[in-house]
DNA sequence: GTGGTCTAGACCACT
DNA sequence: GTGGTCTAGACCACG
C-alpha cells in the first residue's frame, strides 16, 4: 500500500503523508474508509509505531484522517477537499520552475510541451 | 550581491550555493571571474564563516567554482555547462507537479497558460 | 433518547453520562424513574454493552443511578442534588474562560450580552 | 517559567503550549524573543527532550513559533494574533457554559456578577 | 551548541 | 484490539 524509501532526505513520516494524499486524490482511499491500524502498519512496513502514529497525527491535523481512539483511523470526510486545495497552491512552484528552466535555456515550446505530454500521461517523457 | 532569508527553512549555505548558479546562469558572473573571499562574504552577509566555506565547498565539489590556494576563488570555466545539465534535470519535477496538479483537477490549458505567463516574466501571475 | 458522535474526542460512555446528567437536571428524569436496561440501550444505540456498562457504573458511582441487582437501574433520590453541585462546580471553569477572553482582547459588554442571549436562549447569537 | 502538572489528564506537551500562549497573551514574551532551547528545558523542567520538541512543533504549526534548525526557537511575528484569534472562539464555550449553568439553577444575575468579578480579577471569587 | 527524526519499549484510556 | 502520550537514547544536518 506504501513505499518508503528508507535512505531519502525527507522524513518516512512525510513520504507517507504524501503517499496518502495521493491515494485519496487518485479515488483508492474514499471518505470512510478505514486506515490500517498503527501497529499493523508498523509490523508491515517495518517501521516504528511512533513514526506511522507521527504520519497518522499530521494526517489527522489536515483534516485528511478521522483518528477515533479504540476504533482505529478513517478518510475524513473533508478529505479530497482540503487536498486539492493545498496543491492548488503549488501554482507557484510551478511558475518558479519555469523561470528557472527559462534561465537554464529551455524553450517556452519545449516546456509546453513537456507539460502536455506530463498531463496526457506518456510514460516516455517520465525518466528516471 | 546575495540575499539570505536567516528565517526560512533552508540552509543558509544552499541558499548561497542556489543564488550563485542563478547568478552565473543569468550571465553576471562569468567563467574566470573572481568570487568574493570567505571573510568579506562572512562580514557582508553577518553569515559564519563556517558557512560561507561550505557553499564554496559545495560549489567546488559540483564544478562550478574552482577555488585556487593562496588566490581566491573563481568561477570555473565548466560552470555553466554544469548547472545547465543540473537545471535539465529538473523536467523530472515538473513532471511531476504537472501529474499532481491535473490529480487535483486542473485543467490542461489553465496549467499552458500558467507556464506561458511565468515564461514570460508576466509579474501579475505570480500572486504570493 | 440518547444521541451519540462516534467520531467525537469524548468518549462514548462520557456522552452517555453527560446527557443522563442533562435528561435528570431538564426534568425528563426523575428520581425513581428506571433506566433502559444495558441490553436494551446497546441494541439501540449500537453500541457496545461494555460501554453502556461504563457509563451505568460511573453514574452509579456519582450517586445519580441507583443500580438494583435483579431489578434494574433507577435514578437516584440524590441525582439532582449531586448534578447540581457538580455543575456549581463549573463556575471556575467561567472565571477562567472570561479571564482568557479577556487576555485576548474582549470586552465586559460583549461578555455580558453573550452571557444574556446565551441564558435566554437565542438561538441566532450560537453560531456554529 | 513553566508549571507543569504531571498527574494531569492533560498531556504535558499540550499544558506547554497553553502556557507558552498565555505568556505570549500576557505579553510576558514578545515578537522575536528566544525561547530556551529544546534540551535545556527538558533538563529544566526534567521532561523528555522529545515531549518539548512536541509541544514547540505544535507552536510553530500554529505559528506562534518559529524553529529556526541550528539556532533556536523565536517567538513568531504573527504569535498574538494568532491566539488572539484562537481565544475569541472560545464564544461558543462560554454560550455552552452558561446554558448547562442555567439549566442547574444559576440565575443571570449571579452569571452577569460572576463574569463581573471575573474580569475585574476580583481574586476572592476565584476560588481552588 | 541548535532543531529534527527515528527506534525501542512502556503505559494509559477507550471499545 | 485501538489511538495517544511519554521516556530513553541515538543519529543527522546546520551554524
Amino acid at each position: 500500500m506504501f513505499q518508503i524509501d528508507a535512505l531519502s532526505r525527507v522524513p518516512v513520516y512525510e513520504q507517507l503523508v504524501d503517499q496518502m494524499e495521493k491515494l485519496v486524490l487518485s479515488g483508492l482511499l474514499k471518505a470512510g474508509d478505514p486506515m490500517p491500524s498503527v501497529r499493523s502498519l508498523s509490523l508491515d512496513l517495518l517501521i516504528n509505531p511512533n513514526t506511522i502514529q507521527k504520519a497518522y497525527s499530521e494526517l489527522d491535523r489536515r483534516g485528511i484522517l478521522m483518528s477515533v481512539p479504540g476504533k482505529g483511523c478513517f478518510v475524513a470526510e473533508t478529505a479530497t477537499e482540503v487536498i486539492r486545495k493545498k496543491i492548488r497552491d503549488k501554482s507557484s512552484d510551478l511558475i518558479e520552475l519555469v523561470k528557472d528552466m527559462k534561465l537554464a535555456g529551455a524553450e517556452l515550446e519545449e516546456l509546453l510541451a513537456l507539460v502536455r505530454s506530463a498531463y496526457e500521461g506518456n510514460k516516455e517523457v517520465c525518466e528516471r
